[in-house]
DNA sequence: ATGTAGGCGCTACGCCGACAA
DNA sequence: TTGTCGGCGTAGCGCCTACAT
C-alpha cells in the first residue's frame, strides 16, 4: 500500500475526464459490450434502463411511482455523444452517453440503418488470467501462464541467468505499476515477483478476479481488472432516494422527448447479469414495450484467446441496453421463440434464422 | 487489515437496516446537526435540497433542466420516519427521511408548532480527539489525552506494573474493536496500543481525522470517527446522471404535493460545508424562495468539551436544511441581516434578537 | 501533558526451489 | 504446464523509553 501517489489523482474528482485508453476499456469491459457509434441512432427502453437503476441501488421500483402517459416504452435516439469511464475506486467501466430523441413524426418513420455498434474491438495481443489463491496470498508472486507471457511480454535476454527485466504498466486511469518479471524455477516458468503485491493490494483483488495485460500498438503495457461476480457491494448512494432516481429517469427521458432535447445516461455493462431467460412483458406499467429483460452474460473461464469472441449483438438483439441499432445483419445463435412479437418494422424472415 | 470478518457485513448490502446508536451517531454527527421529531412539521426546500445534491455531485444545476412551476419553493411537510444511517465504505452518517406535504390549504394556514428539531443530543461522557501523525503512523500506537482516558476509560488498576486492561468498542455498524490500554512511558501516560493500527488502517484514518469515544449510560464503550474536511472524493454515482438526479429530486417533491403522498429523502450533514455568507436569491428558478444559501461549519479544534455546544438553531434558523421547525424559542447569535425578508409568518421580533 | 524519534525484538512479507497435479 | 508448499532472509511493524516542547 505504499503507491499511494499513484493511488490517488485530484483530477479523477468528478470522473474520469482524460481520455480513457479504448482498447483497454474494450478489454476490461469483455467481448460481450460494444458501443454504438457516435451519430447512429439507438433505441432506448426506459423500462430497460429503470431495471439497471434498480439493480445497481439493490432497490426494486416501487409501484406508487406515477407512469408517464407521455413517455413511449421505446425511444428512437440520435447518439450524439459517448465517453467511456472507470470508477475511480474499483476500476468498473462504464459509459456516458447523450441521447437525442427523434420527432414524434420521425419516430413513426424511423427505419434503423443497417449499422452495427462498433464491433466490440478486443485487442489482438493480449492475455486475461483469472487469480488463484497462490497469485493473491501475500506469500509469493504472479504466476504468469506460458504462452501468455511469450505473446505479450517483450522477450527476455536468455543470456543472463536468470532471465528477468523490469515491466512497466498503465492502468485505465494512467497510473504506472512496475513489475518484476523473472522466468525461473524448476521447472522453468515466467513470474511477476517484486511490485505484484502492491498492485494486487492497491485493487484490492482476491482469487476468482481476473487480470489483462494488453501488448499494443505503440508498444505499450496495459494492465486491466475484471472483478468476480460477487454479491454486489452496490450501497445505496445515500444522495437520492431509489424513488427519486426512478422518477428523474423518467423525467429526464420524457422531458427530451416532449422538447426533442438531449439527455444523458450511464451505460454500466457490469449489471448485465448472466443469461436467465425471457421474462414477461409488464402490461401494466409498460403496455406495448419491446423491452425483454433477457439478461445475457459470457463465462469468464472462455476468456483469453482460446474462444472465438462473440458480439452481444450476435446473442440476442433484443437484449441489448440501452442500445438497439438495426440487427439486420446479426445471426442469431438461437431462434426467437415462437409466439413472441418482433420488433415493430422488422420481420422475423430478416433476421436470418436457420 | 486482518479484520475482514468484522469489516464487513452481509446484511449492510442495501444500506444499514439494523437500529443505530443513536447517540454515536449525532456525535459523529457533531453538535450542529440536530434532527426534527418524527411526527412534527417541517419545511422542504427543493432548491436547498438540489444545491445539497449538486455538491455531493461535484455538478452544477444545468439551466436547461425544466422548472417545475406547480412545485412551490418550499413545502411545508409532515415528518413520518426518519432513520439514521452511516455509510458502509467511510462510516459517513446520514439521514432517510419520510416526508408527506400538506394539502394546499393546510399550506397556506400552516402554523408551524414551536417544537425544536430534539435538540442534538450529544452524549455527556465522551471525548474527541484529532489524529496526529504519530497516531496514525505504523510506529506507534494511540496517545489518549489524560483526562480523556480517566473521564471515558474504565478505570485501571493501578496496582499492576503498568496498569493496563483490553477496550472493547463498537462502531456505528455494531463492529467490535479491541485495544489494549496501557498507562506507562516517562512521564506516564495513557496508550492504546494492540489493535490501534488495525483500526486506523481499516477506517483508513489519516492524520487530522478524528476518533470519537462515548461511555454511555449502559457502560458500553462506543467508537465513531469523523474524518477531515479532505477535498471531497465523491465521484458522480455513475448510475444516473446529475441532472436526472435533479429532475428526479424535483419530480418526486412536486407529486408527491400533487397527491399528497409522501416522498423520502436523503439528508447528508457532512456537505454543509463552511459559513461563506448569504447568497443571492434565484428570481429565475425559484421565486419568492424563503431558502438562504447560508452554509455553517463548526471548527473542529473546538470538539471536545472545552467548548460549549451550539445547535445549528441557534445560529442561523433560515439555513436549516431540509428541516425548518418553528425558530421561536431560538436566540441568533448574530442579527439577521437588515432589508432581507423574514420567513411568513415569523416576525423579526419573534426572534429574540438582542 | 503529549508529540516525535531512537532502539530493537519479532512477525509476516516475499523470493527461492521442491514437489505434485 | 502451473498451483501450492516448506525453506529462509529481511523489511518494517509495533512496543518500549528518552527527550523536547
Amino acid at each position: 500500500m505504499r503507491l499511494s501517489s499513484a493511488g490517488f489523482n485530484p483530477q479523477a474528482q468528478e470522473g474520469e475526464k482524460r481520455v480513457l485508453n479504448s482498447e483497454l476499456w474494450h478489454a476490461c469491459a469483455g467481448p460481450l459490450v460494444s458501443l454504438p457509434a457516435v451519430g447512429s441512432r439507438v433505441v432506448y427502453f426506459p423500462q430497460g434502463h429503470s431495471e439497471q437503476v434498480a439493480a445497481s441501488t439493490n432497490k426494486e421500483v416501487d409501484a406508487h411511482i406515477p407512469n408517464y402517459p407521455s413517455l413511449p416504452p421505446q425511444l428512437i435516439c440520435q447518439l450524439h455523444n459517448v465517453t467511456m469511464h472507470a470508477d475511480v475506486e474499483t476500476d468498473e467501466v462504464y459509459a456516458q452517453m447523450t441521447l437525442q430523441p427523434l420527432s414524434p413524426q420521425e419516430q413513426k418513420d424511423a427505419y434503423l440503418p443497417a449499422e452495427l455498434g462498433t464491433p466490440s474491438k478486443q485487442p489482438t495481443n493480449y492475455f486475461c488470467k483469472t487469480l488463484t489463491a497462490s497469485d493473491t496470498s501475500t506469500h509469493g508472486g504472479f504466476s504468469v501462464p506460458r504462452r501468455a507471457a511469450e505473446k505479450v511480454f517483450p522477450p527476455l535476454d536468455f543470456s543472463q541467468q536468470p532471465p528477468a527485466q523490469e515491466l512497466i504498466a498503465r492502468d485505465l486511469h494512467d497510473n504506472e505499476w512496475k513489475f518484476r518479471h523473472i522466468f525461473r524455477g524448476q521447472p522453468k516458468r515466467h513470474l511477476l515477483t517484486t511490485g505484484w503485491s502492491v498492485f494486487v493490494s492497491a485493487k484490492r483483488l482476491v482469487a476468482g478476479d481476473s487480470v489483462l495485460f494488453i501488448w499494443n500498438e505503440k508498444n505499450q503495457l496495459l494492465l486491466g481488472i475484471r472483478r468476480a461476480n460477487r454479491p454486489q457491494t452496490v450501497m445505496p448512494s445515500s444522495v437520492l432516494s431509489s424513488d427519486s432516481m426512478h422518477l428523474g429517469l423518467l423525467a429526464a427521458a420524457a422531458h427530451a422527448a416532449a422538447t426533442n432535447s438531449r439527455f444523458t445516461i450511464f451505460y454500466n455493462p457490469s449489471y448485465m447479469g448472466t443469461i436467465t431467460g425471457i421474462s414477461d412483458l409488464d402490461p401494466v406499467r409498460w403496455p406495448n414495450s419491446h423491452w425483454r429483460s433477457v439478461k445475457v452474460g459470457w463465462d469468464e473461464s472462455t476468456a483469453g484467446e482460446r474462444q472465438p469472441r462473440v458480439s452481444l449483438w450476435e446473442i440476442e438483439p433484443l437484449t441489448t441496453f440501452p442500445m438497439y441499432p438495426s440487427p439486420f445483419p446479426l445471426r442469431l445463435k438461437r431462434p426467437w421463440p415462437p409466439g413472441l412479437p418482433s420488433f415493430h418494422g422488422i420481420k422475423d424472415d430478416d433476421l436470418g434464422m436457420n
